[in-house]
DNA sequence: GATGAATGAGGTTTCATTCAT
DNA sequence: CATGAATGAAACCTCATTCAT
């Protein structure tokens, strides 16, 4: 194994590393040296490849965001009926928030920094939540069809990027608290049908 | 003072101070030095009182639970049309949530603990989380007004309980991240109002 | 022994091994570790009597200073003629720069930073500095006798301080690099006549 | 460029950078790493020119010290009387000690020794330091005109040492503690002729 | 002849807890 | 009944040097 590819072997090995335990436990409740541990590396080497944890923390989020983008592409909006891109937009949603089939969880992470911010998270989170809440917007306007307070849309918006947003937070909630079984892909599915079905009366006989 | 009494106060003071900071900062960013500043008192007298850190944590929840009982009780459900219930709950419901009126929250602690739970938490929000579950359970059957499948309920339910509990996790999301002021208890009405009627829409328009 | 007993004793042998390590070999050069070790104290001593080690280098300033102001009092300035005044402010300097009877040595700590500031060291320096300075630069004027040049009184106020503080600072130098033993305090004596001696000179004929 | 010439520029890179950066920051607060970046080399490359970071100070003191032998050739001492030639000797240490066209300051290298001695620096310092004496020690002997103890020439050589030496040392302190602007060259023959005429004051009218 | 990766020792600091009174 | 001192483990980070091409 040449140094370049064992280089790139231990920082990749760190990124995951790192984003597992990161989604698993949180960001201040994983050390160094359990990452290092992880990735079969020396206690030195997350300053080495990566300057600091809180570095390598930013380079986590990025690197989950991606992952996600490339297993569950958000699918393109063209020649569907509306209700049609919710539900698409749902599926894929939540597939990327309950999908264990990748090293981290760009959006477990997003629900764990609503309820305790971390300084060194840069701004790539605030960037993702914002476009996903305007492609929310965009559609809830399109669905309700009339003209409304923003406010009334703004609140519409939190009803279903909560509903989403909170099967990811309550993963680890829903095992400890709840004694029940985490959520897997198959469930993603029911849960976006039944969340697109629920939204749509809630908008569609939303009471003026 | 006496002794006792100011035994009591140093207690009862660390326990406010303790559940003020662990609602601010979560369990894991606080640290016992810390609450004993605020409080006034020795650093050694966390242990003294409570034993260790894990078990003040236990006696805080108990502490914001009870206060939120007594702040915001849940109306009683006697003589009231379902759709009033409801509405009823999920503004005691909000209410609780949002309301900075008490020392520390418990269900911000509880949105955190959905996120990461602590070990040191007990059973306590188990049985919370479990009983309002149920509460919110019955009223949607009886809102649905119509057998379905046990799945359909317990999505409901989902649907309702991400919305309210999602608000209180989201606070210090809000400001961070979305650089939005926190919400207060004005807010705490304008929001049940909503996700009543939303939730209402979409239990009794949703689709067979 | 007391606990407040011990505390003091504890809190003094680490500010007092930390005067004599810091005046022995640099604040740089001077790890916590062995600061404790001298002064048979914890390891996380120093972190809870100073706070850092960078408090504690501020503290051990002022203690290394007023073991000089106590050792080695300023004569008082009354009823003696300015050639007097010069030589007893010298020698109580020199005794000051070149005493090993002190833990530590304040001169010899302001000697070093002259050469390497140290961002830690607060303002005492800078204010003993001056007013010592200024002390000097009055004798220089009575001697001189009629006016000049600010820039003249200046550069005689160096020609005097740099005699002074450079066997402070030389003192490591002169074992080290010119394998001379350390100067004591009967050196002092015969410096403060000689140094007095080329100056007095040095004024009272410079050429116009 | 040839291979060769590409390690002779690596090694000078590294050799000039080294010199800035002593000179600036002091040994013990330069690493190599800095030193590597300053000379775009790889971090590496200190050990491999120069076997370890103690080596390279080594050959700093010798790079420097040449320097400033070609910059500022001390005047021939042919046929000028004694106290030019004195001015001639402090003016062109003055230079040497203040001068920033340098690629480090081998004077201010060796004031920053005498005030902390670094194991590693070899015996240049040692070999230099002792002939600069003498050279003072003979004028000063010359000037004084008469027979006397060896511990007055000492002394004498001392007041002039140190006045010069000191201007060096102080530049760092005279910005950080003293508040006032480096000197540069245009005070460097302000404070030689100073010094020369304080001295030469010293030295004639020295009292038996 | 030169390099980027990797290392291990050691640095300062934080922290929950225990000790001794 | 309460306290301030003290502790040891563990945290993150820095650094000169060595390794493996």
């Amino acid at each position: 194994m040449t140094p370049a590819q064992k280089k790139k072997n231990t920082r990749q090995n760190l990124l995951e590393s790192a984003a597992v335990l990161f989604t698993e436990k949180g960001y201040n409740n994983t050390s160094v040296a359990e990452i290092c541990e992880l990735a079969k590396a020396n206690i030195a080497s997350v300053n080495y490849h990566f300057r600091s944890k809180e570095e390598l923390y930013r380079e986590v989020l990025t690197y989950t965001h991606e992952q996600a983008e490339v297993l569950y592409p958000m699918a393109s909006n063209d020649e569907k009926n509306v209700e049609e891109k919710l539900y698409r937009f749902i599926l894929a949603f939540l597939k990327r928030i309950i999908s264990t089939e990748m090293n981290g969880n760009f959006y477990q992470l997003v629900a764990k920094e609503m309820a305790e911010p971390i300084e060194a998270s840069g701004t790539l989170i605030n960037e993702i939540v914002a476009k996903k809440r305007e492609t929310i917007l965009q559609l809830i306007k399109e669905l309700y069809g009339k003209p409304a307070e923003p406010q009334l849309f703004s609140q519409m918006t939190h009803s279903i990027v909560s509903q989403c947003l909170f099967l990811g937070l309550h993963q680890k909630g829903r095992q400890h608290h709840l004694k029940r079984k985490p959520l897997d892909l198959s469930d993603a599915e029911s849960f976006a049908k039944h969340i697109t079905k629920f939204c749509l009366a809630g908008i569609k006989h939303y009471p003026s």
